[in-house]
DNA sequence: GCGACAG
DNA sequence: ATCTTGTCGC
């Protein structure tokens, strides 16, 4: 994939002050809406058959014909090599099959600043994308897009500076509003729409993201999952986004793409920076 | 000043 | 994110 704004590569020497007036553009140039070419119901990810516990349920049929016209997914996940250098792995997924992988690393030159993250982990990525060869649908990102400050997370900063759709996906909610309360358990397939509030760029009450239970125990009263935030990065609206991340979690509580990109920067990291 | 805060 | 074994629940 190739950088199409090189003006917002995330440069990690700038100052606060700079990054967060970047973010501003960035957030500017967004699209928030639908501006894309697949449909998320074929992105071709089977349902995980489960066992009496509720657990996925290995041994079922593996897929060996691919739908070379499916859109194709590419998950994106970042794992630390000591404390100077971050790796990034990307997995492209056409039709539920491991197309390419991609790898990438920099140096870690600032601390962890919430709201800056893309500025951390950000150049990382920047090399995994630019040397993957296929072509992306749809990326999906660890952590938010439009929920954010300024509506400029991650993943909008990554989609924005490629120009490809982008989604963000968090395991913890980072700003917002949700409309009803996210401490007690939802069932399996609940949404929760998170609206802007005073700590965000953007009018009270518009639909940021949202709170999505892609996956739960049978008695969430002993024992529960925490719902995944999910948001847009660029070029997807809110409803389209839990939609692909709806599609693509079949089951586990993560997106194959996710899981996937987790396990290769795990791999990334043993075999050294 | 206080509180809140993705990975 | 990362450091890490056992343990609870279905």
């Amino acid at each position: 994939m190739d950088v199409a704004r090189p003006e917002f590569l995330p440069d990690p020497d700038r100052s606060h002050d700079e990054m967060e007036a970047l973010q501003r553009e960035i957030a500017d140039v967004a699209v928030f809406s639908d501006d894309h070419g697949f449909d998320a119901a074929t992105l071709g990810f089977e349902e995980t058959p489960r066992d009496a516990t509720g657990d996925p349920d290995a041994g079922s049929q593996q897929k060996t014909l691919r739908d070379a016209d499916a859109p194709v997914v590419v998950g994106v996940d970042q794992a630390f090599v000591g404390d100077e250098r971050s790796v990034s792995a990307a997995v492209a997924i056409q039709d539920g099959v491991v197309v390419e992988r991609a790898a990438g690393s920099a140096p870690l030159e600032i601390p962890y600043i919430p709201g800056l993250l893309a500025f951390r982990e950000g150049d990382a990525i920047v090399d995994a994308l630019e040397s993957l060869s296929v072509d992306a649908d749809v990326v999906v990102l660890d952590g938010s897009g439009r929920i954010h400050f300024r509506q400029a997370g991650i993943a909008t900063h990554v989609g924005v500076l490629f120009d490809v759709p982008a989604v963000g996906v968090a395991k913890n909610l980072l700003c917002g509003t949700p409309r009803e309360s996210l401490d007690d358990p939802l069932s399996e397939g609940a949404r929760v729409a998170v609206e802007a509030d005073d700590g965000v760029d953007a009018p009270d009450g518009t639909v940021i993201g949202y709170a999505y239970q892609s996956r739960q125990y049978p008695n969430p009263q002993r024992r529960h999952v925490n719902p995944l935030i999910t948001s847009p990065g660029h070029r997807v609206s809110a409803e389209t986004t839990v939609e692909v991340v709806e599609a693509t979690c079949a089951g586990y509580k993560l997106p194959a793409p996710t899981r996937l990109a987790d396990e290769y920067a795990d791999e990334l990291k043993q075999s050294g920076g």
